[in-house]
DNA sequence: GTAGAAAATGTAAGCGCATACAAAACAAAA
DNA sequence: TTTTGTTTTGTATGCGCTTACATTTTCTAC
């Protein structure tokens, strides 16, 4: 059945062997209306008959359309952004349209070679992680007047296509929260703020909120690392030791706090008595561990969904993209409480 | 700056700009050794200047190359595909080549309209996951002569191209220790099979070895649940109630494990005296919480490395794609342990 | 029946690029 | 100098498809 030599039947094979002209072969592969239906089906029984499926590369010359669109997320290891990436092709593929994926590391600078790699393939439309993407990058998508979206992110004064939320709103409300709770000296855990809107939004929404209560973080337990519950777990052993764990944690996400959350357990630090913890994220786990992560909910695939759906009409109708701003809520769970002493 | 009508410039365009042809615009944007260095100056200086880069869909028309991979994967929502795509991607990368990602949530049928839509973009090959695909699948793969690799499976036996491990043998090792620790009563609760090799083999792998030791799974405490910390919850509790619980839990993957244990610990059932766990992935959060999880290392990144490689080489070398078996070891922790009575 | 309009199909021109081949420029040898 | 060989550049074709336009067929109204 399968000729060694063989080479990919091309339209003028169909046409040829169904007796008509590309042009048709061409209308009812595109579903075009005025193509007999009796027409159609020869065509179509020759096509199905040859194993015959369109050439994308070529139908992208010709018509200007890649039905692609792409995504540059800073990894697929943190599970929100796995989250987002899925839902996102989940979306685009119900429209035909395939997926073009890019992990930039955090990097903002490889970001900018992947933006340029995916606009060469022609997506039509990109998702984007952020605010801070690189000055070429910004260029790059307006003089090639492509549809994007910068998720993760809303604000409003940049002007900027966003559908995300306040990271800043979301570190002042788990600021509030613990301060509320009647803690005076809390840390901050976050993630590397180099390259990362998103991180440094959030320690602004913290600071200011602090300020705003007449005070400010403990600084000798405030770091940034990386996004991992082994890091996590060192960073609050080290304050541990050097004595300067405060009364509360605002971790940078669910991983770190967990880390913290699992260290202080093995120490024998009782959480949330004697330790007050905040995650970010809401990953699935976090409710179901004991004690219960008290955390923002960050509505990872609802972004990826609405960035597609965004997206893709604006793409239809020739608009902008229409910037959305979602709910981050703080979920108050079982690992924040007023401070013993 | 950005002119309303402005189209992308093409490499006529920098010919012309240039005052050369549009060959050697070609030659020093392939890097083609045969271009003078002051005339490849001249060139790369217009380039810059008009923002031009190359118009991928007509470069792979031309050529015959797309310089594109695809993947695709179940979900992203389990950190282990997450990790491996991610791997894959970092990989192709380097290499200059774009993912094509497409999920298909565990739907075989979806599968092949999927593949069949990166065939159609071009893709070089193709990463996929386990060994069980639609036989339209394996023909279109075999007439387009496609390189692809079916990672998360070792089944020399099949004569496909595999990067992975043996499911069947981890589902063994797994019915060994815990035969081993002296357990009689052993219950499985996996992920769907529908569909899903991997989790149908590891199923063989322990009913094999328990058939091996005269015994077999407890059929009342053996069931397919999806993927969920909630589902795992919700099991054991099922098995309670039913006082059908075994003493001993098989877990499809480390998020049911979880639930499980985290249900368990809830319903103050002991880990591991009275009940012993076993999961499956190794995520990184395993090892942390306590008891550490027993589980089975799955070398997800390692699969996307490596599958990259062999894809890339095979088309380097026009060799086909080189198998390759990597081990899943048993890791032995704290959720297991010899039953109580 | 027929003219004219509408519907169906065909013809042919690119889309932007790589590349085989032709031509020109240059270098070395005679 | 001329000849020959080598390096560099240009010319022109076609990759597989869509689509404007031309042509043919079918339908409608008379």
């Amino acid at each position: 059945m399968v000729d060694e030599a063989e080479k990919q039947p091309t339209q003028l094979d169909i046409a040829r062997k169904a007796g008509v002209s590309t042009a048709t072969v061409s209308r009812v592969l595109n579903g075009s209306p005025l193509v007999k239906p009796a027409l159609r089906a020869r065509v179509e029984a020759v096509i199905e008959q040859l194993g015959y499926y369109p050439h994308a590369a070529a139908r992208a010359l010709a018509s200007n359309r890649t039905f692609t669109l792409g995504a540059v997320v800073p990894t697929l290891n943190n599970a929100i952004f796995a989250a987002c990436t899925n839902a996102f092709e989940r979306e685009i593929q119900a429209s035909n349209y395939t997926l073009l994926l890019a992990v930039s590391n955090y990097d903002l600078g490889a970001e900018e070679v992947l933006v340029r790699r995916l606009l060469e393939r022609g997506v039509e439309g990109l998702l984007l992680i952020g605010n801070a993407h690189s000055e070429a990058v910004y260029e790059l998508l307006a003089r090639t007047r492509t549809n994007y979206v910068n998720t993760w992110a809303w604000e409003p004064q940049l002007q900027l296509p966003n559908i995300g939320f306040s990271n800043r709103r979301a570190g002042a409300a788990l600021a509030d929260h613990l301060v509320g709770l009647g803690h005076r000296r809390i840390g901050l855990v976050s993630g590397i703020a180099e390259g990362n809107d998103r991180v440094r939004e959030r320690a602004i929404g913290v600071r200011e909120r602090l300020a705003a209560h007449g005070l400010a973080l403990e600084e000798a337990a405030t770091t940034e690392i990386r996004y991992s519950v082994r890091e996590g777990r060192r960073v609050l052993g080290e304050f541990v030791e050097a004595g300067t764990l405060p009364t509360a944690l605002i971790c940078g996400n669910d991983v770190i706090a967990l880390g913290v959350l699992l260290e202080a357990m093995e120490r024998k630090i009782p959480v949330p008595e004697a330790l007050s913890i905040t995650g970010f994220d809401n990953l699935p786990l976090t409710e179901h561990i004991r004690p219960a992560l008290t955390t923002i909910d960050v509505p990872a695939s609802a972004m990826g969904h609405l960035a597609a759906r965004a997206i893709l009409s604006a793409i239809g109708d020739g608009v902008p993209v229409a910037s959305r701003e979602l709910e981050a809520p703080l979920l108050v769970r079982e690992t924040t409480a007023p401070p013993a002493a």
